[in-house]
DNA sequence: CCGATCATGTCAAAAATTTAACATGGCCCG
DNA sequence: CGGGCCATGTTAAATTTTTGACATGATCGG
């Protein structure tokens, strides 16, 4: 089940499934940097729903796609992956690269992040 | 310099030589979960040159491989698209997705996430 | 009812990726 | 010195990916 290797293509399309979390061919059409033709487009769907990494619905005629995998799923994996290649496996690496730099991210945001801490720790002590 | 698309085995080198930092066909090989053959690998090596992504240097007849984008540099990016592709943008919530789940990470990496997101608060109230 | 518009499905060509066979040259050791 | 061992380079075939032309069917508005 939603096994095999992605080409670069049908990677590009399934980041953008996760973005919209559901999308037709053309809401993908649009969203693609470079993209090709309408129907290649949907020639790519078809090839990801066979290696079972989407589905879809048929909305009065219209193929709507959705990933199998839920998106908080493919995103913990995709995050580890960075934190691997890139950090030997080191969040806090991780996150300070992010942080890093001149300008990082507003105050809000860093709040935040600092709670999301704060509550893993706690729950650490538990 | 540097630009183009990696195509899937390319994508899975590069992965392996920033994880080494510095590599040799073999070493590579070495890594490869589905490796194809030495011939090989040494092929796309060649075609990862080719596109700018790494360089070599002779080392008494053995070609080490290294990239030519610096890590950190590549890091920051690959975090980005994927808080960009499955978190909308949140960092906070990309970390929550990491920290979620029962077990979490210990209690010395929780310290260090702390004092990352404390350093750079205190920098943006400067 | 008819034609334009959209949607999908099928199919095969074009292009890119991946692979490996074979050739060559340096080096070390028995 | 000569063979075996590594290393690289060249080249082309096999496979996968990517692409688009064309065909078909449903729907909507005039």
């Amino acid at each position: 089940m939603a096994r095999q290797e992605l080409s670069r293509r049908e990677r590009q399309i399934l980041d953008v499934i996760y973005r919209l979390e559901r999308a037709t061919a053309s809401d993908v059409l649009e969203r693609l940097d470079d993209a090709p033709t309408y129907t290649t487009v949907r020639g790519l769907l078809r090839v990801l729903e066979g290696k079972g990494h989407i589905r879809h619905e048929d909305e009065n005629g219209r193929y709507v796609y959705y990933p199998t995998v839920a998106k908080q799923r493919a995103a913990k994996s995709a995050i580890k992956h960075v934190v691997s290649t890139f950090f030997d496996g080191s969040p806090s690496e991780a996150l300070a690269a992010l942080l890093g730099g001149e300008r990082s991210l507003n105050a809000q945001e860093l709040e935040r992040l600092a709670k999301v801490v704060d509550e893993a720790r706690r729950k650490e002590r538990a």
